[in-house]
DNA sequence: CGTTGACCTTGACGTTACGTCAACTTCTAC
DNA sequence: GTAGAAGTTGACGTAACGTCAAGGTCAACG
């Protein structure tokens, strides 16, 4: 079963303006492209929205969801049982908020002074940003503070420079004029994949959206810009057609 | 009882920014404002910060929301009513949406095909603003009645002759085969506006929205359709145009 | 009395998450 | 085969603030 781009956008009530927005910040990569450019998405698809538009109503900007929704969680039913805790949550918040309404209601009518904090007992939603990079922030930073005090400083340090030589590779090819379908361009892609592949291995859709996100982080056009300006573009680039070509969804 | 911008913004769970923001819109002014320049607020003031933070919530835009605090509602209980009608709504979509990730959950795990409605059960928040904006025309229909009934026998009767006199004229036009923007029937809207301007003068919106209230409510049809079938919807389409060409939002 | 630090002001420009064309191609259906 | 709905990629616009900058105000403490 697969929708195109208006399907889906009906069906989640909002716009594919929205959609291919999110395309672009790799927070919804569509499971296939047609020939003519068609977005199509399937249930996987579905059910990855369903995450995202929850974490855009607790209040997370798109760079946050991202981050929750690419690193973090590869557990989809775990990430959903959170979900729920934040609903159940946000209803409880509601309803305080439903009695203070109340509140304000039987004391205006009966011209009774009111409390200046009760007014505004759950009205304050920006926790939410806070508890949800907490909650996830915690799982994946401990995921992978586990892995990287599991290496000895050698290790550690040979990482690193991995890192390092790679981005000045990709560096040096963007300073030849190289297209990141060029043949060599595409080698320093493999070297770079490998790297990330220490961690467990990615899809084609988590390595676009991977690359995505390199143009989007500054963190990271950090660690690569610092080589060369436009060094993470091309990296971004060079891991699309890599993707495309080696990797299976 | 007196609080500084900072103290609001603290208890609202916003910022002093957002506070001069609408200030500046004309949303909420300060009950005080100091020979130096400062900004205070009192208990009114909190009730309608109260109110504009509801509304925020509920997805209407800031235009929006001051239309709703400035023109309409005078009464703050009734308004608050509303609000509280409102927040039931928001909570009963919060467990819809509950319902739906737990449906997701479920089917994700046992791994079942889920279906696309029930994925999205809840999601669209983006009828509230229908719904807001409906309310408020319901209610300045509730105040114009209230004016109705202050009026003698003697007003009562002249305000409906005036009302049969435009409506025959609008049959004929209808009879005519007039179009809604042809000129003789906006001369007949104009008479309408006239005549209806003599409860509080209508914005543009206010004016279509009566427009609409004709051919929705049976009492209103039957005193435009009794002089001849169709005459109502001419009569909305026209009021339509005289809104379009003659009032300002 | 001076000064330190928290709080206030008015601009003015930056940012996020899309909305809204524009210009063009592509599928669907009579 | 032609209309019309739906798709694409830019590119610019916008709403609701965030975020400085540059400066005035106030309580308090030494």
């Amino acid at each position: 079963m697969e929708w195109s781009i208006q399907d889906v956008a009906r069906l989640a009530g909002t716009t594919s303006r929205t959609l291919r927005h999110y395309g672009e910040l790799g927070l919804l990569t569509p499971s296939r492209v047609g020939g003519n450019g068609y977005r199509y998405f399937d249930q996987d698809c579905l059910v990855r929205l369903q995450r995202i538009l929850l974490l855009r109503e607790l209040g997370l900007g798109l760079p946050a969801i991202a981050e929750v929704v690419n690193g973090a969680q590869r557990d989809t039913v775990a990430a959903l049982r959170t979900h729920l805790d934040l609903l159940e949550q946000e209803r409880e918040r509601i309803g305080r908020q439903i009695e203070s309404v109340k509140t304000t209601l039987r004391k205006t009518e009966e011209g009774e002074q009111l409390m200046a904090e009760e007014v505004f007992d759950g009205f304050d939603h920006t926790q939410y940003e806070q508890e949800v990079t907490e909650r996830w922030g915690r799982e994946a930073y401990q995921r992978g503070d586990r892995w990287w005090r599991s290496l000895s400083d050698a290790e550690k340090a040979a990482f690193k420079q991995r890192q390092v030589d790679i981005a000045k590779a990709f560096a040096g090819a963007l300073l030849a004029g190289l297209p990141a379908d060029d043949d060599r361009v595409q080698a320093i892609t493999q070297r770079h994949f490998d790297w990330l592949s220490i961690s467990p291995s990615p899809t084609r859709g988590h390595f676009v959206a991977l690359g995505e996100m390199y143009v989007a982080d500054p963190r990271f056009t950090d660690a690569y810009d610092r080589h060369g300006t436009g060094t993470a573009v091309l990296v971004r680039d060079a891991m699309k057609v890599f993707a495309e070509r080696n990797l299976n969804d």
